[in-house]
DNA sequence: GTGATTGCAAATCTTTTGCACTAAA
DNA sequence: TTTAGTGCAAAAGATTTGCAATCAC
């Protein structure tokens, strides 16, 4: 029973976060959450969708993606300009971003430390600290 | 003479780049490079170009702003999804992003260390590793 | 002159929105 | 029912591109 459990473990994580389990966000929430972390654009999660035969549509694709990181349940990473990737990773982590492939790699949170960052000005606080570390091929590639 | 200075500093500059000084590119240099760090995003110096009777094209603000970041005279920072924002500061340097207003601010590098970091996988090398502290205000906004 | 640069408008790409339709509670 | 969610197509931004006109060398 693999399969209704992955189910029931989905609805309960929709339900908790306070979203309407429907079809769009059952079967998106399955591809996404089952098996590890993941890291997709919307455009992706959207072609993969549909080569799995869930129909939805890609504005649902973005309307639910938005919906999945208000209710904590992914993070946005802003690493490309003009792409935004979705991560089902919402703990505290960084990443590596092969900038050649454009893809993206968790960094667990514990193994880096920051130190010396100077305080929010007052009246602030920080919401997140992002690393981004980026790599290159090393070897050409023109 | 401290307009001429300016003007020959920068003159200089873009021809150490290998840039030809074209009137554009020299009044777009002058506006980003005298008077200290900046952080600006497209639209926002091709406003203010526009309002110093800079006769230029968003398109040329975009040319612009991309020939002197691969020339190394500026940086490229992804923060926010959808918007670029270039930096006059090309030094190793991290920032803070104030979520609400859209503002970016120096951090120094040497004021931060970070420790941990894995390896980059075999082949592939750090090309650059960013910090971004993202910085919210803490009395109500709604 | 000659090739690089610019301006403009059109094109492209990603993301958002309006609204009639459908589905969950 | 009643309200939230979805699909579609259109709209909205940001950025890029094609090409004729212009400028630097």
């Amino acid at each position: 029973m693999k399969r209704r459990r992955r189910f029931s473990d989905v609805l309960s994580r929709l339900k908790a976060a306070g979203l309407r389990p429907t079809r769009q966000r059952l079967a998106l929430a399955e591809l996404l959450f089952v098996g590890g972390d993941r890291h997709v654009t919307a455009e992706a999660l959207y072609v993969e969708a549909r080569a799995a035969d869930i129909r939805v549509s890609l504005a649902t694709v973005y309307n639910t993606l938005h919906q999945f990181t208000s209710a904590g349940l992914m993070r946005e990473v802003v690493v490309d300009p003009g792409r935004s990737y979705f991560d089902t990773n919402s703990s505290d982590h960084h990443h590596f971003f092969f900038e050649e492939s454009g893809v993206l790699r968790d960094i667990p949170g514990e193994s880096v430390s920051l130190h010396g960052v100077p305080p929010p000005p007052p009246g602030t606080a920080i919401s997140r600290v992002d690393v981004i570390v980026r790599v290159r091929n090393t070897q050409r590639s023109d």
